[in-house]
Parts: structure tokens; C-alpha cells; sequence
DNA sequence: GACACGTGAGGACACGTGTCCGCGTCAAGT
DNA sequence: ACTTGACGCGGACACGTGTCCTCACGTGTC
């Protein structure tokens, strides 16, 4: 015999429910908000019945009235890049744990503005922006929020003026690769989907200038790019068709950068398929250190982006903005990413 | 010279906006209501001071005058394994196609209570279950919602009582599985995670079983397990070292079944690794269909989820409890999944 | 018996919005 | 000049809550 929780209609508010208990309404309020000076008798008469009835306070009258929403806008490129999905895992749980809610989105392109005004017509604490998103666009609803003084955080995305923003800083990351491969007596490098425009500074092509640089190599004539001969998609398919190019060179490099880890993969399937031995005839890199690295054959070597670290900064920036006068300067802050070195590049040539 | 979007404090009704605008309160509330009876004249002046202020009506008092809240509350296992997200992800793209706003959550263990009870104080029109859950708490949670007349629907969590809910059949998806290694040649398998007691009739050994009685195999001589061996995780590194004992065996099956891809992926590593010949020597299987699929060395055949069907069939159950009275009978909607053949089990043995 | 104290009742107000209603204003038509 | 709409104004109310206030009741103390 189980207790039927009444499938009556539920208690809508705190009026109806206060006759339901038999106290006042301004008594079952002051319970609810742990007021002092109530009898415990009382208080557990109220929580008795809330178990019983299941009601809960309208969080939309409590938050007109002046409470604090607690709440943080999110707003998502796409749900499908893992490392994407990634980052929000560790904000939202990041967030949880400061008694923070997070409002999801996922930015369709062009409806940016509505997407903030839906933000902020919630009256968000604070709003983060995870992925990429056109820059113009995302440069006005900066403006705009900058405007209306509403805090704000921009993950691993430059070149928006005047955003607060928490950057990977790809160059130095590429720095580590270079330096890596170069110590296994690698001379000549592919570069697979990386380029110059990307990032600026910060950007990956910066750092291989720099790294080879610094090892007095010759960039033009120590790497290749093949990326104009296929349709670019950034993905498994795009590295495979590069892979099977590059094969068909007389002098290739014997060292391959990936723009990201399915490039990567792709093109150690391309080469693999056109006989070469990896890690022995050529070496792979990846980007971004997905779980996959480790499931593929060689495993992948890959720049680990230490998504928990950005998170939590990012974090840091955002709710260090909520409560305080805004800022004149933005708040740029830089992650260091990780080399994690497996199968695909660790055989010493020569 | 841009327009500075006026860095002063932002205007939070629609009587301090009305005021800017040069209308009455009650005039600029049926411009953002499109009632009739307006110039086109005062509503382009409403709609430029709109632009100018990015004034945005309190979305906690609009809804809290009676207006329906349009949000569908969505409660996650959580956000990093593929499939869920890519459930989320599909189902949040629904929602919004038909103006729903989702609120998204992740359960934690032993908090669902708390979950649920933010959900109805948001006073969601209904509530998505995506992923596993402790089955005892979820059902306390439906029965709670069947009290209240909530709108639910249960993905992929079969044996919740009185729960509307739309499932996979698993079953189905071992018995194309099984049909298909048989057609290739296979007499012995290897059962890699798969229990009895997942699922019921919906779970893969319910199919497995079927499938071999169908074609005369009996089954304890034909199906052989060491999930007992290994501590179990359900992911590459479980497969792989499943993998390495059973190339200890001396006759080994020819065929591996595996619960998901990350176990099929480790066990083709581990198979690989004794230098067995994938699928020339033994064919491996995998479950959900994940891009990973494609990037293996060999490719992997697995059986897709139909993620965007159950998705849909999920909205579809959901929605269609809004705004009708609540069933006596819950809705049970099975989805079949899809064989999706690959090089590792696509070889005629001898 | 007077008093303080603890506890709860009940009234009042504010929060921002949507909607209804009566009233003014202004221009166009008769 | 008068009527008739079209349009906008401003007052009023309701939604559910938190908080403050005053008032009443009961118990224990001096």
C-alpha cells in the first residue's frame, strides 16, 4: 500500500499551502527563508507538509521581488566538439559549486542578439561564451553587454575588443611540438590545416615560426602545406585526403602537425594506408588531447589544452566581475597547454 | 566614432523605459505584446529605443502575471560521454524549433530531490530524463511527478514504474549482430561487459539468445565471458585487457561482442597487441555507432542508436502530455537501432 | 496582578508586468 | 459645427513572494 501523493491538483502558492498546513502565510515564509524566532515544532509541521505536497516557492515571484537570480547565461558554439562539451561539464559543475545556475544556449549564428536579450531578460549575473562565434557579432553583444555593465567571459576566443577573455595559448603549445620533434631528429614538417590568420600571436603558426627559429631552421624550407588541394573541413576526412597527398611526394617531411586530433588521426590512417610505418617513417601530432588519442594505433601524441584550468580562470574572471563597477581595461588572461607525448611521434630518427 | 551604447546603469522596467521612450507604461506594453491598434509610428519609436537601451522586459515578472514559461527542464547523468550529449544536443535543437526554452541539469547522485524541486519552482512544463540513474530514485521522482500532473518522459531507462518513456531495443540491434557474424561464419563468441540483467527483454543478452536459438546454436557451448576477470569499467582499457586474456585461450572465440565502442576499440588493441589479425582472425563488434567508429584501424561495425528518432519519439511523448489531462496508463515507446557494418567484422571465415 | 517574553496571526507594501476600462485628444468625414 | 473613429493616457487590479509592522495570545517570573 503505497501513500498516493494526492493527484490533486499541486499547491501553486505559498497562500494556498499556508491553509494546507494551518499557519499563516507570513509564518510559512519566514520558515522558508530561515528566519529565526520559529518554534521547531512549527518548522517541521511546514517541512512535514512540503514532503507531503511537494510544493515549491514560484521562483519567479521570489526573484522579482529582489532576490538575486544566481543565475549564469552560457552560451555555446555547438554541443557536438567534444572538447566544447568538455568545458561546459566543468563550468556548469564549477558554477554548481558556488550556488550558481547555468542557462544553456546554443548560438545559432545570426541570432546572437536574441539569444543575449533572452539572457538578459532572465537577469543573468553574468554570461560566457564557450566555442567560436563569428567575430563582428560577438564583438556587438560585447559592446553591448559592456553597455548595460553585465559581467561577462570569453573562452578561448581573441581579438574581441574590449571582452573580458581566458585564451590557450596555441603558440606555445606548437613550441613544445616543434621542440619535441626536432629532438627526434625531425628536419622537415607538414602542416596540416594551420594557418598564419588564425589566433595572431597566440596562434599555432606563430609558435612553429618562432620554435624552428629558435633552432635556426628555415620555415619556408622546412615545412609544407597541402591544405589548398582538398576541401577543408577540419576533420578525419580532411587529414586522410592530405595524408594521401603528402605520400605522394618524392621528398616528404617525416613530421606531420594536426590542426586538431581528427586530422590528425585521418592522416595517420592516409599515410598507414600508403605503407609508411609510424612512428617510423613519419611522425603525427594532434591538438587538443582528446580521449581518443589514446585509443588509436600508434596512440596519438597531442597538446593537452588543460580545459579544467581555463575553466576554472575563466570562472575566476567571470564572478570576480559580478558586484564590482565595471572595468576600463579588459581582463586577458592566457593558458599554458600541455605536450602529452605518445606512440605517433616518439621514435628518434636517424 | 562609434555610438558609445550609453555605459550608464541599464533600464529595468518598463516604467523607467516608457519614460525614455516618451509613452505611457500601458502603450509600450502592447507595442511588446503586438496588440492591435497601434501607429506604425509608435511602434518603430518603441522598437529604435529597444535598439538604443537593449532594454529587455523582466522575463520573471512576465511569466509570473500568468503567462505560460515555455521551458522544458532536461536532467542529464551527466555531460561527458558522446551519446548523452549528442541526445542533448538534438533535443535542445527540438525544443527550440517548437519555442521551448530548455533548463539544463546534471544530476548529481542522491540530489535528485533538490533537482526536480528547482525544476517545478521554475515551473517547467515538463521534464527529459536523459541517461542512467538509480533506478529507486528515479522512480520516486516519476511517481512524485505523476502526483503533480508534470509532463515526463524516461530516455533509454527501462523497469521505472508508471514512467512514459522511450527505450531502445537492444535486443534488436543483438539480434542483426548475431545474424550477421553467423552469416560471416561465426560458430563461437566472446562477450565482452554483456550481462542478463541490463534491460530485461530490451537488453542485448535477451538478443543474443534469441538470435542463436533462431539459428539452432546452443548457448552456453557458443557464448563465452570473462568480464569476471577484470575490473569493470566499460571503456577501452576493460576491453583491452578482456582482449588479452582471451588471446590466451586456446580455443578462443572467433567472434567479439562487445556492450559499447571504447570496449570494442580496447579489445581490437588487445587482439592486435597478441598479433591476431582483425577481422581475418576474429571479428569485433561494437554498440552506439560513435564517429569514433570510422577512425579505427580497422574500422569498427557497431549498431547505431537512431539518437535523432529517439529524440524526436522523446519530444513527441513529452510534448504531447502538455496541456491534457494526465494518463492512467504510461506510454512505452521502443526505437530500433540500425546494424551498421565496418571492416572488422566484414570477412567470410573459411 | 503586573510585566516581560516568545510565538504566531494578519495587514500592508513593493517588485515588474499584462490587461482592462474610462477618458481625453486629434484628425477626418458629414 | 457635429459626429465618429483612431489612438494614446493613466488608473486600477492581479500574479506570488519577502519583509516589516502591529496586535493578540499564552507562559513564566517577580
Amino acid at each position: 500500500m503505497k501513500k498516493k501523493p494526492s493527484a490533486r491538483r499541486p499547491i501553486t502558492s505559498t497562500a494556498e499551502f499556508a491553509r494546507y498546513v494551518g499557519l499563516a502565510r507570513t509564518t510559512v515564509s519566514r520558515v522558508l527563508n530561515r528566519q529565526p524566532g520559529l518554534k521547531s515544532n512549527t518548522i517541521e509541521r511546514v517541512q512535514r507538509a512540503m514532503d507531503e505536497t511537494g510544493f515549491t516557492p514560484n521562483a519567479y515571484a521570489v526573484h522579482l521581488k529582489g532576490k538575486s537570480t544566481s543565475t549564469i547565461g552560457i552560451c555555446m558554439e555547438d554541443l557536438l566538439t567534444p572538447t566544447a562539451v568538455k568545458k561546459l561539464s566543468a563550468l556548469q559543475r564549477l558554477l554548481r559549486s558556488r550556488h550558481y545556475t547555468s542557462l544553456i544556449e546554443v548560438l545559432e549564428p545570426g541570432q546572437s542578439q536574441r539569444l543575449v536579450r533572452h539572457f538578459l531578460s532572465m537577469r543573468v549575473e553574468g554570461i560566457v561564451f564557450i566555442g567560436h562565434f563569428p567575430p563582428e557579432e560577438l564583438a556587438q553583444r560585447i559592446a553591448e553587454l559592456n553597455g548595460h555593465g553585465t559581467p561577462h567571459v570569453v573562452i578561448d576566443h581573441v581579438g574581441i575588443p574590449n571582452a573580458h577573455s581566458v585564451t590557450l595559448d596555441r603558440a606555445g603549445g606548437m613550441v613544445d611540438v616543434v621542440n619535441h620533434l626536432v629532438a627526434r631528429g625531425h628536419r622537415s614538417f607538414g602542416l596540416l590545416g594551420i594557418s598564419a590568420w588564425l589566433h595572431g600571436k597566440l596562434g599555432r603558426m606563430h609558435g612553429i615560426i618562432q620554435a624552428l627559429a629558435a633552432h635556426r631552421l628555415p620555415f619556408a624550407q622546412c615545412t609544407r602545406s597541402l591544405d589548398h588541394l582538398h576541401k577543408r573541413e577540419n576533420d578525419f576526412e580532411f587529414g586522410r585526403t592530405l595524408a594521401a597527398s603528402f605520400a605522394t611526394l618524392k621528398d616528404r617531411p617525416t613530421a606531420y602537425l594536426a590542426l586538431n586530433d581528427a586530422i590528425a588521426i585521418g592522416t595517420m590512417h592516409g599515410l598507414q594506408a600508403a605503407g609508411l610505418d609510424i612512428p617510423g617513417e613519419a611522425a603525427v601530432t594532434g591538438f587538443n588531447n582528446q580521449e581518443i588519442c589514446a585509443m588509436t594505433r600508434p596512440t596519438l601524441t597531442s597538446v593537452d589544452q588543460q580545459i579544467e584550468e581555463t575553466i576554472r580562470v575563466g570562472a575566476e574572471v567571470l564572478l570576480g566581475q559580478i558586484g564590482q563597477p565595471p572595468r576600463s581595461k579588459p581582463i586577458l588572461r592566457t593558458i599554458e597547454p600541455k605536450l602529452v607525448i605518445r606512440q605517433s611521434s616518439d621514435f628518434q630518427l636517424g
